[in-house]
DNA sequence: AACTATTTATAAGA
DNA sequence: TTCTTATAAATAGTT
């Protein structure tokens, strides 16, 4: 619906998925809106964006609450707890630096196989054990290429005897979609709480919730390129949380 | 969006109001799965037709319970809180969902290094860039190899030439420090935040909603008579938040 | 359930 | 981010 037809997947580019989300968000609840007015209904829609802030149908007045407990009768589940949150924040920060240490040794694991890194190798045995696996991978690799290979050639016979467009052909066959998996941004906020090497810590820590501008309106990037990276300013109150 | 314009008040015909509903159900959840794929973004939708069949996105092998319980997870929180910590709170989940997205991505990468999963190394260009690069992995590792060998032979020469106790050289060699990668197991009480196994949290619970009768189809409208749907919330049950 | 005439939603661009 | 505009989509009313 709009200049050009947009495939069904991921859009890459962090601003235009921005845009699109707070856009298509507005669209959705504004359709949850209409579904429930003109025919009578309840529905619910939550929403979280990538920063995890929350949009929901109904808004707070009315209550969504309600529908997930209808939701729950339904499925003969008990989801509302409702107590018994003092230890989150605790069990918060323990995830993270959980997910932080299984980071950071996936991390490790892909230096070896990438051999950046060889010195978490210390064994002869080890050695040998990444060499098998690596040349393992380069055949499966090997024959993934020819598979490919393969694959265009017949496509590209066919084109020839259908048509003699040799060259349709080849543009059409080696077009690929490049999946440009841009490197997060280091993580903003907890950098400082938990046991990560000071290096990392050191570029993403601080520059936490700063009271003054309250513009964080969860839409749009805000030129904020990468989330994190903010020059750090002083910790001043760490009343946290 | 048709032949004419509609007011956004409830449909009083019937049999107009049920085929909308339809209609406007599958618009809305479609739009839902493209705003969640578009934007990378956790997208829950439950609607209840005036007959009480509900719908759901994602659909039931996905899991909304876990959308629901990240909504409560933020409502809980908010209430605990003052409005300032509540951000810190959406923050972490951001965080903790954010590296959760970090993981996967490094995991299938580290799959492509392993030959594990190639499907999507899609273009021969791509498949090649990543032989070359495992065949500078393999190199180093040979490299690394040769000089433990070279190290250990030394070592045992050395051994040899002043004490002639060869036994105790090996052993001292050969010593190595393991990296035990143990997997860690998915916390406890973030499972709802990580989208692993949803049935993990049901110790201490509040049965909330009275459940009506077993049939769960065909509820009629769950006790809200006359209800429109977004004007009425009956509050009964324990008001959490 | 199909079929259009229209209205809406929205992708791009400013 | 907000406004504008060309287009793609959704869908109201009809068959």
């Amino acid at each position: 619906m709009g200049r050009g037809k947009v495939e069904l997947k991921r859009i890459e580019n962090r601003v235009s998925r921005q845009v699109t989300f707070s856009k298509r968000r507005k669209g959705l609840l504004k359709k949850a809106h209409e579904l429930a007015v003109l025919c009578d209904v309840d529905v619910g829609v939550v929403v979280f964006s990538e920063r995890g802030k929350m949009s929901q149908y109904p808004e707070p007045p009315a209550s969504l609450t309600y529908l997930i407990r209808r939701y729950e009768a339904v499925n003969n589940t008990q989801l509302l707890q409702g107590t018994h949150c003092t230890d989150h924040q605790q069990e918060m920060i323990a995830e993270i630096g959980r997910l932080r240490r299984e980071y950071e040794q996936l991390e490790a694991s892909l230096m070896k196989y990438t051999g950046e890194d060889l010195s978490s190798v210390a064994s002869v045995d080890e050695l040998d054990a990444l060499e098998q696996q690596l040349e393992s991978a380069l055949s499966k690799i090997r024959a993934r290429k020819d598979e490919l290979e393969i694959n265009l050639n017949d496509e590209l016979q066919l084109q020839i005897n259908r048509t003699g467009h040799h060259d349709d052909a080849v543009a059409a066959g080696e077009v690929t979609e490049e999946e440009i998996a841009e490197p997060l941004p280091p993580s903003p906020s907890f950098a400082y709480l938990l046991n990560v090497n000071e290096k990392s810590a050191a570029s993403t820590m601080l520059q936490l919730w700063p009271q003054t501008d309250g513009d964080d309106h969860d839409d749009i990037a805000s030129g904020d390129g990468g989330g994190s990276g903010s020059s750090s300013p002083p910790p001043r109150g760490l009343q946290l949380w």
